[in-house]
DNA sequence: GTTCTAGAAC
DNA sequence: GTTCTAGAAC
């Protein structure tokens, strides 16, 4: 009853764990969701991964999203990235791309590092490929780079974010464009039996 | 973020 | 008739 009254207001729906928005504060709780945890971040497995391996990496520091972060958290930037790249070293026989999404629906801070397979049965929305083979993802190299040179990190606006998400449909390995998403996820199976063979 | 489903697309 | 996408969720 409480919460229901509180949610009526955007900020409060920000601070109600109970929202779906929280859903990973809870999962860097739950000792089932944690793969690697040192003093300043936690690694979790994503619960709805969109490839066969699908991490992501959290500050233990309450920083909401990539858009506040600063100058001054240049360091833990850096340090996220190692313990991505620490993670992708494991998967010698996989590719990864380690970044943020442009604009993210969960809360803290989270740094995807998903393997280039895409194959999941979790991966159904042309939102989902779009948010990880369009500038909606920003690669975490670019980001550092850029808090480095800039000194901030540049905004990508709501509507471009609207536009990457709403691209048409590409394979990110070769120039077809699937007419839907079942097409797409069939082709992309043809790329990984190609690295087997 | 996902689930559900109406109705568009085929 | 079936497949597929897109928008609401109190």
């Amino acid at each position: 009853m409480k919460r229901k009254a509180e949610s009526n207001t955007s900020k409060s729906v920000d601070l109600d764990k109970s929202h779906w928005s929280a859903g990973l504060l809870k999962s860097m709780k739950d000792p089932e969701c944690i793969v690697k945890e040192d003093d300043k971040i936690i690694v979790i497995k994503d619960k709805y991964p969109k490839a066969q391996f699908h991490y992501l990496v959290l500050p233990k520091e309450d920083i909401s999203s990539i858009w506040q972060v600063k100058r001054n958290h240049q360091d833990l930037l850096m340090h996220m990235h190692n313990i991505a790249r620490d993670l992708v070293e494991k998967q010698t026989d996989h590719e990864f791309i380690i970044g943020y999404h442009a604009m993210p629906s969960m809360q803290r801070l989270h740094l995807h590092v998903i393997s280039t397979d895409f194959n999941s049965p979790c991966l159904k929305t042309k939102y989902h490929w779009n948010s990880f083979t369009t500038p909606f993802f920003l690669h975490s190299s670019d980001v550092s780079r850029q808090l480095h040179e800039e000194g901030e990190i540049k905004k990508v606006s709501p509507e471009r974010c609207k536009e990457y998400l709403n691209t048409q449909l590409k394979c990110h390995k070769c120039t077809l464009q699937p007419k839907n998403m079942p097409a797409l996820k069939r082709h992309i199976l043809t790329h990984i039996d190609k690295q087997k063979q």
